[in-house]
DNA sequence: GGCAATTTTTACCATTTGGTAAAGACACGA
DNA sequence: TCGTGTCTTTACCAAATGGTAAAAATTGCC
C-alpha cells in the first residue's frame, strides 16, 4: 500500500466520528472550549469517554476537527457571490445566504463566533490562508462594481463586515434578540427584509 | 446604626476590590467564565488567591459583579438618545458612541458578548428588567421619528440590532478585523466613516 | 506603645477533568 | 467456527481548580 493512504473507515468509524462531532459541535457551541468538558461531550454522543478518545486524540483535535470541517461551510456563501452576475442582486444575494446560515446552523455561527472572540487562537492560521485571500479577492470584485458605477460607492472591507456582523448576529445574540423580540415567530422574515432594505438603499447608486 | 447600612470601605478595600475586578474583566474577556481561573486573576491583581477570596465570595461573584457594573456603561449610550434631538443626528450619534465604545472598551464588550454567546445565563434578568424597557422605549421614539417622517421608515428592532451588531463587530471580532485590515491604523476612521455613510443614507427620508 | 480589627499568607482539601492501561466484548473473513 | 483485528468498558491517575481554616502580619485608633 502507498505511504501516507490511509484505508477507508469502516462503517462504525464513520458513525461514531460522526456523533462525536455532532455531539462536540452542541457541547463547544454551548459552552465554549474550555466550558466544554470530555464527559458532556461522551453523554451528548451516547459513548463512554476512553471510547471518544479510541477516535480522537484528545479535546483538541475534536476542536480542530470542528473548526477545519466549519471553515468550508462558512466560506461558502462568499465563495458563490458571483462577478459577472448583478451587483445588487448578488450582495443582496449574500446577506440573504449568510441570514439563513444564522437560521439554520446556529451552533456553527457560535462557535466560529466564541474562537474569534477569544482571539481566534486556534483557527489564526485559517484565516490567514483561506479566509485573507478569499476576502481580498471580493473586496477587488466589489471595488470593480462601484468603479463602474453598478454600485454606490463605499468601503468594500467594511460593507463584508457589516454584513456578516448584521446577519451573524441573530444566532451570536440569539439570547438578547429572543427577549428584546419577545420571541417573535416572524423574527427571521422580518429581519430579512430589514438587511435587504438596509443594503439596498445603501448601494443602490 | 440602621440596618442593611454597612460601614464604608476603607482605602484598601476599595483599592484591593477595584484592582481585582480590573484583572478579572481582563481575564473573563479573554478567556470566557469557564476558562478564567482564580489563580489568573490573582497574578493579574497582584494579589494571593486565598487573598482575593476574602473580598468576594467566589468566581461567580466577581463575574457577576463585573456584569452588573457594566450593564450601566452598556446602556448609557442608548439612554441619552434624546427625543427631541434632531432625529437623523441622534441616530448617527448613537452610532458614534457605540463604535467609540467598542474601541475604548472592548474588554467590556467581549465580556458582554461572551455571556449572550452562552445564552445569557447569568445575565437574562437583567435583559428583562434593564435592557427590555428602555429598548421598548428607544423603539417607540424612533418610530414616532418614522411616522411624522423625519426618518425614512424601517422596523426599529432591527435598526437598534444592526447599530449594534456593526460596531461592536469590531471589538468582538477584533482578531478578525485585525487580519482582513492588515492592522490598518486607520480602521477605526474608516469604520465609522462607513457606518455613517450607511445609516445616513438608510435613514434618510 | 498597646490592642483590637482588618488584611494577608501558609498549608491544605475535595472535586473535576483530560487522559491512560489493559482487559473484555464484538465483528467478520477464511 | 475459529481466530484476528476492531471496538468498548472498567479501573485508574496526575494535574488543575475552586475553595477553606487558621495562623501570622499589618493597620489604625486610643
Amino acid at each position: 500500500m502507498p505511504d501516507g493512504v490511509e484505508k477507508k473507515p469502516s462503517r462504525i468509524q464513520q458513525r461514531n466520528r460522526r456523533r462525536i462531532l455532532d455531539a462536540a459541535l452542541d457541547v463547544f457551541s454551548k459552552h465554549g472550549y474550555r466550558g466544554a468538558t470530555l464527559d458532556q461531550i461522551a453523554e451528548a454522543a451516547g459513548l463512554s469517554k476512553p471510547n471518544i478518545l479510541y477516535y480522537f486524540d484528545g479535546k483538541e483535535e475534536i476542536h480542530l476537527t470542528l473548526l477545519n470541517q466549519l471553515m468550508e461551510t462558512w466560506l461558502d456563501p462568499l465563495v458563490t457571490l458571483d462577478p459577472k452576475g448583478d451587483p445588487l442582486e448578488e450582495i443582496l444575494g449574500y446577506v440573504q445566504r449568510k441570514l439563513d446560515m444564522a437560521r439554520d446552523l446556529p451552533r456553527e455561527s457560535r462557535l466560529f463566533a466564541g474562537e474569534i472572540l477569544q482571539g481566534a487562537p486556534r483557527m489564526a492560521p485559517h484565516l490567514v490562508a483561506d479566509l485573507q485571500p478569499l476576502f481580498d479577492e471580493k473586496c477587488s470584485v466589489i471595488k470593480a462594481w462601484m468603479d463602474q458605477g453598478a454600485l454606490a460607492a463605499v468601503d468594500p472591507r467594511h460593507l463584508i463586515f457589516s454584513i456578516w456582523a448584521t446577519t451573524q448576529h441573530y444566532a451570536d445574540f440569539d439570547a438578547q434578540v429572543r427577549v428584546l423580540l419577545r420571541d417573535d415567530p416572524q423574527g427571521h422574515e422580518s429581519a430579512g427584509q430589514y438587511l435587504r432594505t438596509m443594503f439596498t438603499r445603501l448601494l443602490t447608486p
